[in-house]
DNA sequence: CTTGACTCTGTACCATGGTACAGACCTTAT
DNA sequence: ATAAGGTCTGTACCATGGTACAGAGTCAAG
């Protein structure tokens, strides 16, 4: 006998809103369950996982889009395993790129930080001295 | 004379819209700038710069709020320069959090790409195998 | 077999980050 | 001096990613 769990059951688990779990549902990223007699939703154990995989690309920054996107790397019966590749290889340009970008960024940050000895009024205050009028860039 | 911008001549050169120009004015991103005596806004060269770090700030993620809070990072007089580091160590860290998380998903991306030789049907796609209910922490 | 908790669908609402008017006034080139 | 185009305020609207009902039906413990 397979446990199953219900929408309730499942949201607990996966730390999620019951009402996201239907959210994702009609949004594609999570597939119809089977139901019981009654209507209500049944779920597999690996839902949970399916959620797990949804909230960590949230809180890497993928929209709900990109991580359709990701999942649906499994689903579709007319890619082949090279489609697969290609896609999967452009989301590791996109990570790349967004990584780089932020490595900038934080490096500016430091580079003002550290000269910074946190002392005396905001108008002697270095980091303040660049970002008035200067991008992170520079 | 000091050269100054219409809202319109600053949206063109800082890239936005001016409908967004304004609406950073209202969440407090934007000083209000000086006026004519028609009421037509007059800007400083310097407001392309502090537009182009929003943008900047924006495509590596950060929120409007977050942005504004960089910003307030030099026009608090009450703040001193050492407050002023205790927020930027701060950003570093969420900046750095960030890259590690993004990390993280690339080396799973890349290591399931590297599995895949591209070929054949997707039932045979290691990738696939591994995103059906795995997260990317595997 | 009742009562409280759960679930159903459908629709409305929220915050964020804008974008788009309307209707009025201002500026500038001809 | 007049028309075209810019700007003003205020309000409404859009997409994204949810969240919160309402009103009805279902389940499970005592």
């Amino acid at each position: 006998m397979t446990t199953t769990f219900s929408i309730g059951q499942l949201a607990k688990r996966a730390l999620v809103n019951i009402e996201t779990i239907r959210y994702y549902e009609r949004r594609g990223l999570l597939p119809e369950p089977s139901r019981r007699k009654s209507g209500y939703r049944q779920y597999l154990p690996d839902a949970v996982a399916r959620l797990e995989f949804i909230r960590h690309g949230k809180e890497l920054g993928f929209t709900l889009t990109e991580i359709a996107e990701l999942l649906a790397l499994r689903v579709d019966p007319d890619t082949s395993c090279a489609d697969v590749k290609v896609r999967a290889d452009a989301k590791i340009m996109d990570v790349h790129e967004k990584i780089r970008s932020l490595l900038r960024i934080e490096k500016a940050l430091i580079r003002l930080a550290a000269q910074c000895h946190g002392q005396g009024p905001t108008g002697d205050c270095p980091i303040l001295d660049a970002l008035n009028g200067e991008s992170f860039d520079r």
